[in-house]
RNA sequence: GCUGCUGUAGCUCAGUGGUAGAGCACUUCCUUGGUAAGGAAGAGGUCAUGGGUUCAAGUCCCAUCAGCAGCUCCA
């Protein structure tokens, strides 16, 4: 039953992996691609569940990028216990079940059968398998599904598994469609290949950033101030100085110039720029002032216009680039808010570039430049994904929709990137060029994008004036790098684990003096670091010096600094790097200049 | 929003309708220690919130709030 027809795109669809079927040799360690496998467990899962809960209704069950799912309908819901049970009645069935076998039926055969057997999803999903491709089931056992295949030839293999977890899932993906129950589960053909990605698992666990910063003290959520509403604690609102810091240097350098908007404003204002007609249920609600609808912003660009209409603009100023890290909220449906990846209330690093039509392209190379050197220097690899007109709830014509994809392509070339397709993907005034981060883990994380916009030029009637004196319509780029500080930051805190660069650690250099009466040394040393804008925190010596040096490293600070008698006395510090063995007893000058240049560089490795 | 689950000390978690617990963290004292858990004592609780059942509720029921795994939607 691997067909995704309807469902939520898989990464390895099932039908794509075929290999031979009866004649797998049975001497080698995979005999068959993972993909295979998995969609194999993903029937012995469905035929112990069917085996311990009679009746039950099955819906879709393929191979998925790390594992496998199967969706069920029941009337009790599943737990963890039940998933024990069902992974023992998966082994008993696997012992005896021998191989799978297919059997092609004809088209009302195969909905005679299912409507029998009382698998009314199944009779749907016959009818979703095109006209001119066969009807198979496959079964092992007495157990047999509508499925597309293949199959490992027998169950009786040696492979592994495991049953991770159970969730909801709306029928072929569709919220108007019934609930059903999801169960999830990975299988690999060696132990150690499960044990490595079972490990990956607890790893993802350790490095989330909800878990990291309630732990390190980097930022917290308040039931009492609402779901979605981040407080930055005074350790994250170090790092998050810094990435501000960089982002105004960057865009300074390429010509992009300050701006504070209000966040909120008269809701005529979101009529005009069509926020109200597209972006409504996004939106919170209005607040009256004097009678006046007001509107929380959702977004930068009205204001942004109406600094660039205040006044005329000739075709020699452009472009105006104009950036703000501005505040905005939107409204998310409770499921959705997740730490600091999905919530309300965030800071887009938002900029604006009016231009004419023979810039757009140079000016979306420029911020692609842009948006590689910055997000490389946090260490990532990315992926750009071109997002053409979405099907619903769009506006323009499509000739405006056309070229500005064109200046996309084009700005793209000129930069010298490779665009993905995102059919459909585009924003309701624009086709865009979405970045996805890679981080240190294999994950994807949409962060970065650039959007070009002929529409809201056109709402507010913006102009300049053109070399042969005629009024034109300027171009409206929106570009983001980090997309909103929430999202990047906590995608920074997984990336690294906690473990910061120099440049972004919320503690620089931690001081730890043996006994109290190297403390006035120490505090020469903090008060230097200090002087220099290094974030420094002097452990003094109230408590014992290991427990001193185990908080240090649970913080994960880059440098520690001990010192005793020798190094009072030789104006010495030794050196404790993260995640090296050993110690050395530098001068102190020479550290300083050290972790100077290295703050300088924006280095990711504690070497200069 | 939907399905399921969860909410007990700062953190991780025990707790069987009948007197609220442990480890770590914290405070004080002892220990003066050269690179990841020295010792002792102490303090810390509206058992998320509001209703209900009961002689009696952390425990059972309902609602609300928040969180978790997903689905759907997104920066």
């Amino acid at each position: 039953m691997a067909r995704q027809v309807g469902g939520r795109p898989t990464s390895l669809p099932a039908g794509k992996t075929s290999m031979g079927r009866q004649d797998a040799p049975s001497d080698v360690a995979e005999p068959y691609p993972l993909s295979t496998l998995r969609h194999s467990v993903a029937h012995l899962m469905a035929s112990a569940v069917e085996k311990l809960h009679p009746g039950v209704q099955f819906g879709f069950g393929p191979p998925i990028e790390h594992g496998f799912y199967y969706d069920f309908q029941l009337p009790e819901p599943l737990d963890a216990k039940e998933l024990k049970r069902i992974e023992k009645e998966m082994r008993k069935i696997a012992k005896k079940a021998g191989g799978f076998e297919r059997k092609v039926r004809s088209r009302e055969e195969a909905k005679k059968v299912l409507a029998e057997r009382g698998q009314s999803f199944k009779v749907e999903a016959v009818d979703l398998i095109p006209e001119e491709e066969e009807i198979t089931f496959y079964s092992h056992g007495d157990w047999e599904d509508l499925c597309e295949g293949p199959h490992i030839d027998r169950l009786d293999r040696p492979f592994h598994f495991k049953l991770l977890s159970v969730a909801g899932a709306y029928w072929r993906g569709d919220e108007k469609n019934p609930m059903l129950q999801r169960i999830y589960g990975t299988a690999f053909w060696t132990k150690e290949a499960l044990d490595e990605h079972l490990a990956w698992l607890e790893k993802v666990k350790e490095q989330d950033h909800r878990r990291l910063g309630a732990e390190l003290d980097l930022f917290s959520l308040h039931a009492e101030a609402g779901a979605g509403l981040v407080f930055w604690h005074p350790r994250l609102g170090a790092v998050r100085r810094e990435m501000e810091t960089f982002w105004w240097e960057e865009h300074e350098k390429r010509g992009y110039e300050a701006v504070y908007t209000p966040h909120v404003v008269r809701e005529d204002l979101f009529r005009v720029s069509g926020h109200l007609e597209n972006y409504a249920e996004m939106m919170y609600a209005p607040m009256d002032i004097e009678g006046i609808p007001y509107r929380v912003k959702p977004m930068n660009c009205p204001g942004h216009i109406l600094i660039f209409d205040d006044r005329g603009h000739s075709y020699r100023e452009l472009p105006v680039r104009m950036a703000e890290l501005g505040g905005c909220y939107r409204y998310e449906r409770s499921g959705q808010v997740h730490g600091m990846m999905r919530v309300r209330g965030f800071t887009l690093d938002d900029a604006h570039i009016f231009c004419r039509p023979d810039q757009l392209a140079e000016e979306i190379a420029g911020v692609i430049e842009l948006i590689r050197h910055m997000v490389t220097t946090f260490g990532f690899e990315f992926t750009a994904y071109l997002a053409t007109r979405p099907e619903e709830k769009s506006i323009g014509a499509d000739e405006v929709w056309e070229n500005a994809l064109a200046a996309l392509r084009d700005g793209a070339k000129r930069a010298g990137i490779e665009l993905e397709l995102d059919e459909g993907g585009g924003a309701f005034y624009g086709p865009k060029i979405d970045f996805k981060l890679k981080d240190a883990l294999g994950r994807e994380w949409q962060t970065s994008t650039i959007q070009c916009d002929f529409n809201l030029p056109e709402r507010f009637d913006l102009t300049f004036v053109d070399s042969d004196g005629e009024k034109k319509r300027p171009i409206m780029v929106h570009r983001a790098v980090y997309g909103s500080l929430e999202r990047f930051v906590g995608v920074l805190i997984e990336h690294y684990g906690a473990r910061f660069p120099f440049w972004l650690s919320p503690t620089q250099v931690a001081v730890i003096p043996i006994r109290e009466e190297h403390e006035d040394y120490a505090r020469k040393l903090e008060e230097r670091l200090r002087s220099e804008r290094l974030r420094v925190d002097l452990l003094d010596a109230h408590s014992h010096m290991n427990k001193r040096i185990r908080q240090a490293k649970k913080e994960k600070v880059p440098f520690l600094l001990v010192v005793g008698d020798r190094e009072a006395e030789e104006g010495t510090v030794t050196v404790s790097e993260r995640g090296k063995e050993e110690q050395v007893s530098v001068p102190f000058d020479a550290f300083v200049e050290r972790v100077l240049a290295l703050r300088a560089s924006r280095g990711l490795d504690l070497e200069a």
